[in-house]
RNA sequence: GGCGGCGUAGCCAAGUGGUAAGGCCGAGGUCUGCAAAACCUCUAUCCCCAGUUCGAAUCUGGGCGCCGCCUCCA
């Protein structure tokens, strides 16, 4: 097995990738809080571990792989309320709209899905734990976790905790011993979802679910947690500060952080209005190309998006795609000479070393690229470069697939194939000028007949 | 203020010491009745300055510009 190396986080460097159990792979990746339609930010996070965890699959682990759905929280109890719906009315409603996105993604389902709101009594006995260990305290309703208390407390944002006091914006709260110190548990207001607990009714804070699941779903150590670049400080700090004061292991060996998607150069935000869903993109473009187009960066880089962007990655996939469909394999002919079979295997083996160093699939599609120009002379190799594209999510078998032409549109064809044949070239043109702007097809005369393919739109704007 | 990241052709984007992948767009050519597709050719010395080195986009120092985190956030 070639080695792989990953960026981690928590030591701030590219490291060689040793699993704690050989073959398997535990992965954790913080998913989605369930209040409001995924954004392309949400699409680059999953497009981006969902394509890691195919890659780790391929090179022979078996990964374990877990995401989470935040179920109770006060965005999620916020939107209810403006909607006048139960909160589980909105949290399976998104979970719905998540997975349709997903879908259209070609991200593969988790192992697992664990939902918050399972793993109540759970969080509530590692709560209780931390009191016990001298890691939290109650106050009033609430059970607070004491920053001060972890001596590690800053090690994967490289924060200090001096500085972060200093420059605190957070609400000096009544019940807190140290500003930094967080909720572990919330006690309920009037109306609110709760669930008894030997501190009240209340309900959990934010950070303790993961903490939660991770443990009962994978275990005190796990090779993999990953999320957004927002994701490292406070939300994985806080995770490590919990989950390593109840079990006094590391949480995990690899933390991974994909960079943010911004919109001419600023972060998508409600207060900015500049969120763009993953349905508003899917208008333009399909699934598969909007996939392509994350996976064109690398997955840590700050990726500006830009609907120029999203047609450009249209025009380049799609040069892909028709390499595939207009090469299909021919076992009869023979191969190429062995300079360019060697330089195929060349670039196979350039492929996979690139997805081996931090999964750069931008330097790895590259290839595909160069593979792609091979093919088109020789006509041959085109699985090398169609199972390749499948190792990282792209080329599904619907978008392989034959367009469907009506039959107006295949008479068209045969009366324009007839003009041709008697030199009736006026009448040819007319009716392939009807064809692209009547039907939004064009056709493509080779050596044995012509070939017909739909228009793709993008429109920039 | 603290921490982190980024600045490579018109645009997008790899490359972390050995002389600039790839894509989109554009130009010219081959093929074609003409096209389309495909193929071929062409388009950068890497933000600026100084230094280390036989050699730097890549390392060091100093600027300039942009962004993120430090508050909910993928």
């Amino acid at each position: 097995m070639m080695d792989l190396f990953l960026s981690n986080t928590l030591s701030g460097k590219k490291e060689r990738f040793v699993p704690i159990q050989e073959g398997k792979v535990s992965f954790y990746l913080c998913g989605v809080t369930v209040y409001d339609v995924c954004h392309i930010g949400h699409a680059r996070a999953y497009v981006a571990f969902d394509t890691i965890r195919r890659y780790l699959t391929h090179l022979g682990y078996q990964v374990k792989f877990i995401q989470n759905f935040t179920d109770i929280d006060d965005k999620i109890i916020k939107k209810a309320n403006e909607v006048d719906l139960p909160v589980n009315d909105i949290t399976s409603k998104y979970i719905e709209a998540y997975f349709n996105d997903m879908r259209a993604l070609n991200i593969k389902d988790a192992t697992a899905y664990p939902h918050a709101t399972h793993y109540v009594s759970q969080m509530i006995e590692i709560i209780e734990k931390l009191i016990d260990k001298g890691h939290a305290y109650v106050a009033g309703g609430d059970v607070c976790f004491s920053v001060p208390s972890f001596k590690d407390y800053g090690k994967l944002s490289k924060k200090i905790l001096e500085d972060l006091i200093a420059g605190s914006r957070v609400d000096i709260s009544h019940s807190k011993q140290n500003p930094m110190d967080f909720v572990l548990w919330k006690s309920a207001k009037p109306g609110e979802p709760s669930w008894p607990s030997p501190w009240g009714d209340g309900r959990p804070g934010w950070h303790i679910e993961c903490s939660a699941m991770v443990l009962h779903e994978l275990g005190e150590t796990i090779d993999i947690h990953a999320g957004g670049a927002d994701l490292v400080f406070p939300h994985h700090e806080n995770e490590i500060a919990q989950s390593e004061c109840l079990t006094g292991k590391p949480l995990a060996k690899y933390w991974l952080h994909n960079g943010f998607v911004t919109i001419q150069s600023e972060k998508m935000s409600k207060s900015l209005k500049n969120i763009i869903s993953i349905q508003e993109i899917l208008k333009r473009v399909s699934g598969d190309v909007l996939r392509f187009y994350l996976l064109k960066a690398h997955y840590k880089t700050p990726l500006h998006f830009s609907y120029e962007g999203l047609e450009e990655a249209q025009n380049a996939y799609q040069r892909l795609v028709d390499t595939i469909k207009n090469n299909p394999e021919s076992n009869h002919s023979q191969l190429p000479e062995e300079s360019i079979q060697k330089e195929v295997v060349d670039l196979e083996a350039k492929f996979h070393k690139a997805m081996c160093d931090d999964f750069n699939s931008a330097e790895a599609i590259g290839y595909l690229f160069e593979l792609t120009k091979i093919i088109n002379s020789t006509g041959h190799f085109h699985n090398i470069l169609k199972n390749s594209g499948q190792l990282l999510g792209l080329f599904s078998q619907s978008i392989l697939e034959d367009d469907v032409f009506s039959k107006e549109v295949l008479q068209l064809v045969e009366d324009r194939a007839k003009a041709k044949a008697q030199k009736e070239f006026a009448k040819s043109d007319t009716i392939r000028n009807q064809l692209i702007e009547v039907h939004g097809v064009t056709i493509e005369d080779t050596p044995s007949g012509s070939r017909l393919k739909r228009i793709r739109r993008t429109t920039a704007s």
